[in-house]
DNA sequence: CTAGTTTGCCTTTTT
DNA sequence: GGCAAACTAG
């Protein structure tokens, strides 16, 4: 591609943007609020400095907070500058930090091809090491513990400064936990998500030339999402950056939703404090709702201190009202939301991709799940259950691990006795016992096992078979590809067989799931034909939900608000808006939680581009038992002007309006039936529709028999017949 | 040591 | 109303 010109890059700007996009040298920040095109200007940015101002791309730092995101930003500059993007750094904070740490861990005293734990085995590591302590895992619930060492490291708090942060029993136990845990890890030549960025830090820290070496390589360095920076990361942009000061930071505060995660919203807001000579350009148009949504969006996130006064206007006109239903029960409001999109669909207003339903926690996904499979509506969700974290995926990944770091002991105990090959929980604690006292790892001690005592022979026998198996394994690592390499260690390990003997039908889902990985690995080989299975597993451990996400596939999409950051939809459903569940009950203890929760409400809003859909219940079973919830507090903070309310009768409308819902659905179905209608039953014969419901099974009603007696009915199967 | 059963915990949000 | 650790019987 001939290098696109200056002018042509900026024409396609608004004032604005081309300000932000054309402040090359010394530190900027942009305050991008929501559709303000943020990822445009960051794509002309970039495409600027590698066409027109001759940057070599591989100087290109451009850290963003998904892959898919980074994709994305790396595929829209090849559009402008062609195959030079394919050398811009853009990854995540973690690819980039695992990435320069394949090349220098070794400086901290790892081996080679460190293995990455994601949460799963980091939760699963430190429970064992609270049980091998002997500390009560009911007063010291691992997730606790581990939400404390996690709230550390974050801070770059490490074992020894962490001793002075002990102030009772429970950060004691931390304290301890989190030694042992760093000790372990070490040992197992593992890092954990934090660890990525920590020992990069700590790299870049401890060793002057190498520092350097990296100031000096990454002339421009641009970072998306900034809102969402933890200390570490910020310090981390911070070292990298000091050399040439040429640092672009693209970020909303009011988009901050992720301080559970560590993140701290000082670090955009104090930006300018940090960089006096920094220069801030805001970004203010937006391009992508109606006046409307922005009205109500604007409210709502004006309610928030100290944040960084924005308004986004736009130049569109009209939109439709936001509707807003405050449904009697949580079923009532998952009809309306079918009903809604099934009429959308059936106008022909959007299709199925351009609706999406956004919720605040995964279990509020199956209430929509059913009703829409029951429409017939195809959908598609993200996050939930997924693909990567899936047992039988895990299981496999754990062979494939152990085969290439044999220490990593969470791997090894993962598939030790899986499929059961007699090796039992007994056998692994003499082994743990006996490699503790040794310092040495779980996978030593099994190569010494004649050594350890009180271990039946017959135990010490099929140690040795596992042994053996894992190194000829091993052996073969060279010779065979990565699928075929799958393949054996599926068949060679009895894995495979194991699930075919199940033969129920989980277990043909569980086999599909590891032909999928299969291919996935025959994809990633493709793709990256220079790289080994090391890359491939550090690929694996670092996708997130949303990387996996398919815009272009012609269905409903069903995500929670926080995986919705950064995309956009024509019509948005915001469901479960009661106290209790949006807000969510444990963010209602302060006002910063609470404003969090308000940030995210901001976020689901403003990817809406034209209808806005918001859904509340007074009645949800939550726990097994119906439980009320008032209208989310939020509500109140929209004017009344920007919606039409559906209806508000709250907990008093339970009835009413359920069975006004209720015949539409089963309308919908195909069940003309309503409540007073004469019916005709095979056995029973005539009677009167008294009610309408519905059950798990599927929509019910309650017909009145004269002689019989009220009956509940499942309509799909009940033998009625309408009476004109 | 395994397999089947009970209990007891849940539920934020995720790189 | 579901899943995973903990318990119990062979």
């Amino acid at each position: 591609m001939a290098a696109i010109g200056e002018k042509e890059l900026l024409r396609d700007l608004n004032p604005e943007q081309q300000e932000a996009a054309l402040h090359l040298d010394g530190p900027l920040l942009i305050l991008a609020g929501a559709g303000s095109g943020k990822t445009r200007v960051l794509t002309y940015r970039i495409a600027l400095l590698v066409g027109p101002r001759q940057v070599h791309p591989g100087r290109i730092l451009a850290i963003t907070f998904t892959n898919k995101a980074a994709e994305e930003m790396r595929g829209r500059t090849a559009r402008l500058v062609g195959p030079d993007a394919a050398s811009i750094w853009v990854s995540t904070f973690h690819s980039s930090c695992s990435r320069i740490l394949r090349m220098e861990a070794e400086r901290l005293g790892y081996r080679r091809g460190f293995v990455i734990y994601d949460d799963d085995d980091q939760l699963r590591m430190i429970s064992s090491l609270i049980k091998e302590m002997g500390i009560d895992n009911k007063k010291y619930a691992p997730r606790l513990v581990r939400a404390l060492i996690e709230d550390a490291k974050n801070e770059m708090v490490d074992v020894d400064g962490y001793r002075d942060k002990v102030h009772d029993d429970l950060t004691e136990i931390a304290y301890d936990v989190y030694g042992a845990y760093q000790k372990q890890l070490m040992r197992n030549n593992a890092m954990d998500f934090s660890d990525l960025l920590n020992n990069t830090i700590a790299v870049l820290e401890l060793f002057p030339h190498v520092l350097e070496h990296y100031q000096n390589h990454f002339s421009y360095i641009n970072v998306d999402e900034y809102q969402d920076t933890n200390p570490a990361q910020y310090r981390l942009v911070k070292l990298l950056s000091a050399g040439h000061r040429n640092l672009c930071v693209v970020g909303d505060d009011d988009q901050g939703i992720y301080s559970w995660r560590g993140a701290d919203l000082r670090n955009i807001l104090e930006f300018e404090h940090d960089y006096p000579d920094s220069k801030v350009v805001r970004l203010e148009r937006n391009y992508r709702s109606t006046p409307v949504i922005l009205g109500a969006a604007n409210h709502i996130v004006s309610l928030i201190n100290g944040r960084k006064e924005k308004k986004l206007w736009t130049e569109r006109e009209g939109g439709e009202a936001i509707k807003y239903l405050y449904a009697g029960t949580g079923n009532d409001e998952a009809s309306y939301v079918a009903l809604e999109i099934n009429r959308l669909l059936e106008d022909g207003t959007c299709g199925q991709r351009d609706v999406a339903v956004f919720y605040r926690t995964n279990a509020q996904s199956r209430s929509f799940e059913e009703i829409l499979l029951r429409f017939g509506i195809p959908y598609k969700i993200v996050g939930g259950f997924k693909f990567y974290e899936r047992r039988e995926v895990k299981d496999v990944l754990a062979y494939l691990k152990c085969i290439l770091n044999p220490d990593d002991s969470v791997s090894l105990r993962r598939i030790i006795n899986e499929p059961k090959r007699g090796i039992g929980l007994t056998t692994v604690s003499h082994l743990d016992a006996f490699a503790r006292l040794q310092g040495i790892t779980l996978w030593e001690a099994i190569g010494r096992a004649e050594e350890v005592g009180n271990l039946s022979s017959g135990a010490a026998k099929k140690l040795e078979q596992f042994r053996e198996m894992i190194e000829s394994l091993a052996n073969e690592r060279e010779t065979a590809s990565l699928p075929a390499f799958l393949h054996m260690i599926l068949e060679r390990t009895g894995y495979a067989e194991a699930i075919r003997k199940e033969g129920t039908f989980e277990s043909e889902g569980r086999l599909e799931n590891l032909q999928e990985l299969q291919n996935a690995a025959a994809e990633f080989v493709s793709t990256h034909p220079d790289e080994g299975m090391e890359a491939f597993l550090e690929r694996v451990s670092l996708v997130a939900e949303i990387d996996l996400y398919d815009e272009d596939e012609g269905a409903v999409t069903l995500m929670t608000l926080h995986n919705a950051k950064g995309l956009e939809f024509p019509v948005v459903f915001i469901v479960g808006l009661e106290d209790g569940v949006f807000p969510h009950q444990r963010s209602m203890d302060s006002r910063e939680n609470i404003e969090e929760e308000r940030r995210l409400f901001y976020v689901g809003m403003t990817r809406a581009k034209d209808l806005l859909y918001l859904t509340g219940a007074a009645y949800r079973s939550k726990f097994g038992e119906m439980k009320l919830g008032p209208e989310s507090r939020f509500m109140k903070d929209i004017p009344r002007e920007y919606l039409e309310v559906i209806s508000c009768g709250g907990p008093a409308a339970r009835d009413s309006i359920s069975s006004e819902l209720r015949s539409r659905e089963l309308e919908m179905l195909g069940y003309s039936f309503h409540v007073g209608d004469r019916v005709l039953h095979n056995k029973w014969g005539e009677g009167i529709v008294t009610a309408m419901s519905r059950s798990s099974s599927g929509p019910e009603v309650t017909v009145n028999f004269p002689g019989e007696g009220e009956r509940l009915l499942l309509l799909e199967y009940a033998p009625l017949r309408k009476v004109d």
